[in-house]
DNA sequence: TTGTACGCGTTATCAT
DNA sequence: ATGATAACGCGTACAA
């Protein structure tokens, strides 16, 4: 009695296979009798039907995938949190899969697609630069969320924020309150996705507040060492302290990034905001409850997750075509910024 | 064209189905020729072999899976990351999957077993509170990770720390400060899991420095609201202090409960840890870049992922018994904590 | 080295 | 209302 199968069931309650499959399956043309029975029996002998065999079977499932890259990032808690929802309230069922750093999320999801006769998939950070060929045997719609797309974006919809003006916004805000020497943590040099674009927008509002780029102010990631987080925050910070450079502000591009920088600060004497100012970038809930309290450009993840997989959903069941949907990012002045005291150049 | 098989790919070369699988996996009865040819028509194809079919006659695959319930509490960030490493290097594959709060892990796990022939199951965090025949139509060994369980436990193995003791030693700590009014945030009341054992602890601790236990200085965690993270440990600690009650120190059973109690007590203009000391649990990454950072009870995550992961094999392949692992965890003082001052007794 | 044919567990179609 | 049987796409024993 190793392996329970269908079959076993139907000898058992003395039936075929296919009346088996009829009661598992809520269909109407069989007597409440025979199914009763059926389901009985299949309670006391464990039977669990094998899903393999089903998708094999099964012409399409209601069913979406959710793959995302770098689980790991904080920030994308609450919006699969939203997406999860809102895919069980249209009575999908939802396929939540990490996707590695290294691997190719489209293949994966070609892969699943076939095997789970998926109607849609909802992709979530990475760089996505894909080649148009993988993308076109990608036949069923599918929506980019809060990540960006280099080469022009061929069949998907968007949704996300304007990375490059919302960081340009955070930027200017800062050099508002008179800072001048505005240091900025982010992603390696090479990155392609949003740590590029939060980057450029950091420059466009240096140049338009006239003020000059300056490599010692520009602390990158170290590829394969940082990550969004504390610890490098933290590390990027205390190299930014070597460097001897006076700055009167931070910008990190994220609020983990700005989180570990507040304690490198610290650990060096210098107050926040007092002597020097801390930005970061999405809105987490951590930034709320830190002290000081961290000013930030939140994302709104709730609209994000809903816009996401409301497209997603006109475009499986209405075929209505793509779009690219951009939300607005939302400033929020806390404690951890304040306007440049000149007094502070004592440095 | 619309689904590409192994049928079609046979046609386009003018060879047979099993030629093709057999260039597909790597078998060696196979000319580099047609091999090589078959490949170039796959990869030009776009076709992808259905997993579900490849599983169906696949009789034992080399994957385990990894539940986990809460996945969206941080502490289980680093464990995953540990655990997916650590069956990577045995050449196994690793299925992640998250439980959400109302499923059945071991109905879950019943069907991944026959779905995708795993051999083995780890399940990370939940009550684990499942009757013995569920338990018991679990054919390969399993093993609970970093939580509890009731009723004895039958076939499984489990690692965790020993979380009342550890709580112990905590509020043990406290009280060695000098500390005598200290209140506790937790989970409900109905709790079963973690939760209990650690207000356990702390009530014996209370007890073996013979200071009573008072109501008054315990928040509870409302159900359905509270769970372990910011927003709650802020809102637990408000409703501490409307309370009205002296305290001098917060024993929060979890780091993310610890620095929302934080947030909460710099409003109220209560400096930790000069009026009042703060402890947590579990040794999250953003205890050490808090400002002040956090004494906390480290759980040795990468000892108990490996644990896990090592005990699992040695059942899967050399048909040991299960065990039971405690792990040591670290009183980690930092900052949050110090010695109580008569003086603050002004309140 | 290659092809043929069967079976994995299930659902769907057609009879009855 | 129920049963027999053909797929679903793939791996593999066996034959060639």
């Amino acid at each position: 009695m190793q392996i329970v199968t269908i079959k076993d069931i139907a000898r058992v309650c003395g039936v075929s296979v296919s009346t088996v499959s009829r009661a598992m399956n809520g269909h109407s043309d069989i007597s409440r009798k025979t199914r009763e029975h059926i389901l009985q029996v299949i309670a006391e002998s464990g039977y669990v039907p094998n899903n393999n065999a089903r998708n094999l079977k099964r012409l399409e499932a209601r069913a979406v995938a959710l793959l995302v890259k770098g689980m790991d990032n904080t920030f994308f808690q609450k919006i699969i949190d939203v997406m999860e929802k809102e895919i069980r309230e249209r009575r999908y069922s939802c396929i939540l899969q990490r996707v590695e750093e290294s691997e190719d999320e489209v293949e994966l999801a070609l892969e699943l697609v076939r095997e789970k006769k998926l109607r849609g998939i909802i992709f979530l950070g990475g760089k996505f630069d894909h080649p148009k060929e993988s993308l076109e045997r990608l036949t069923v719609p599918y929506v980019l969320s809060t990540s960006e797309c280099r080469n022009g974006f061929s069949g998907g919809g968007r949704v996300s924020v304007d990375n490059e003006k919302e960081s340009f916004r955070m930027v200017e805000y800062l050099c508002s309150l008179g800072h001048r020497r505005i240091a900025i943590l982010t992603a390696a040099p090479d990155d392609e996705s949003i740590g590029r674009l939060r980057f450029d927008g950091y420059r466009r509002a240096l140049e338009a507040y006239q003020l000059s780029q300056d490599p010692q102010l520009e602390v990158f990631m170290e590829s394969g060492r940082d990550k969004y987080d504390f610890a490098s925050g933290y590390r990027m910070t205390k190299k930014l302290l070597q460097r001897n450079t006076e700055f009167t502000a931070i910008y990190a591009t994220s609020d983990t990034l700005a989180l570990g920088a507040c304690r490198a600060l610290h650990e060096a004497g210098i107050r926040v905001p007092r002597d020097c100012s801390v930005a970061g970038f999405d809105g987490l809930e951590a930034g709320k409850y830190y002290i000081p309290s961290l000013t930030t450009l939140a994302q709104p993840v709730g609209e994000i997750g809903r816009a996401t997989v409301s497209q997603l959903f006109r475009r499986i069941e209405k075929r209505k075509n793509s779009e690219q949907i951009i939300f607005e990012g939302e400033l929020i002045v806390r404690e951890s910024t304040s306007a440049y005291q000149s007094i502070k150049k004592g440095v």
